[in-house]
RNA sequence: CGCGGGGUAGAGCAGUCUGGUAGCUCAUCGGGCUCAUAACCCGAAGGUCAUGUGGUUCAAAUCCCAUCCCCGCAA
């Protein structure tokens, strides 16, 4: 089929390649270039991909605005989205025969919206997937085509599970084209009393509260891994934390507090009384590092307490 | 030209303000202690102090200038 596909960061390129492979790509859409850190500017990974590999690739500050003509004029078949980060209006949704599927990365109707992923290890679920969708106003609620799930690992991070689920999205895209193309498509309307929503992880949600359980502070470190980085502060300044572990050993001390800090190891006191390893973090200005490389140019007294 | 921090041994840091023999903690290697050890003790190796073989100086890791790279914040 003739495909545009429409997305901006990595979590879209499997499928992208995929497309690429099993069908005619027409097009890519992503997002316009921001400026990236420290004013230098990035290209996204689909306009990274486009480029590379000569395809087409369209930029609109708006698509429901700016691009609804160009996109009808090449004649797509069907549309793909893959966290492409715009609301599509009802014209562009009727520009192709076969409308837009979506690729969501969750099992649908639950963790509906922005960041089903990093909810998915936030609220430390065992298991999850992605979900093609056909794209109707509303969003991630129009009727599913193809669900795929897969077990969520222990200690796995948001940006391991990314991984992960973007490949199964790329299986789970070509398996729906497929359907499609061949008239074989069921489309199964989502249960709305099941559904949840997930909206944009807030800096706020950033900043690790001690008091609370070690669980929960556990997931927060690993659903904001690799990015943003959740983080506390020592002495006035952030403190990025990127990996915990839990801590069987027992301590007396206030959430926050430095319970452990050998030449090895430092564990901090949470709110339910249990202890967490902190074993990869970042001091400001610091590059990311492994706690023994931290500990042996700096050492956090026992009894000093984070995040004050 | 958004604001700021940094580049010193394989790793993480101190030393820079107040120029004057290159330090610390890990890791590595050798030896010792121990029932044993990721613990402890003794010793060794390892650095043109990012680059310009730039400027100032009797003397530069340190002061001045330029360039490259890394990082935090803000967007």
């Amino acid at each position: 089929m003739k495909v545009i596909f429409l997305g901006t960061p990595d979590f879209g390129i499997p499928a992208l390649q995929a497309i690429m492979e099993h069908h005619q790509l027409l097009a890519c859409v992503c997002q316009p270039d921001k400026v990236g850190t420290r004013g230098r500017t990035e290209f996204c990974a689909v306009k990274k991909f486009a480029l590379q590999h000569n395809i087409p690739l369209y930029q609109f500050e708006k698509v429901s605005r700016d691009g609804v003509q160009i996109l009808k004029d090449l004649a797509p078949d069907i549309m793909v989205t893959a966290a492409y980060g715009q609301i599509l209006s009802q014209e562009v949704i009727d520009i192709a025969p076969y409308g837009i599927i979506n690729i969501h990365g969750s099992l649908l109707p639950e963790l509906r919206g922005a960041a089903p992923i990093q909810y998915a290890v936030l609220l430390g679920l065992e298991k999850t997937g992605v979900t093609i969708l056909n794209t109707v106003r509303k969003v991630d609620a129009g009727p599913t085509i193809v669900k795929k799930s897969l077990d969520i690992l222990p200690f796995e991070t948001n940006g391991q599970l990314f991984e992960r689920l973007s490949v199964l999205g790329a299986e789970a895209v070509i398996e729906a084209l497929d359907l499609i193309e061949k008239g074989q498509a069921v489309y199964t309307e989502q249960d709305e009393e099941q559904a949840t929503f997930t909206g944009k992880i807030t800096a706020e949600q950033e900043r690790i509260d001690w008091s609370k359980s070690s669980t929960d502070i556990i997931n927060l470190v690993r659903a904001l891994n690799p990015s943003p980085i959740a983080w506390t502060t020592w002495q006035g300044k952030r403190l990025k934390i990127h990996e915990l572990r839990p801590c069987d050993l027992q301590f007396d001390g206030v959430p926050g507090q430095v319970v452990l800090c050998t030449k090895k190891q430092l564990a901090v006191m949470c709110g339910d009384n249990k202890a967490v390893y902190i074993t990869v973090l970042q001091a400001e200005n610091s590059k990311c590092m492994p706690t023994t490389a931290f500990l042996c140019g700096k050492r956090i007294e026992v009894g000093t307490i984070l995040g004050e």
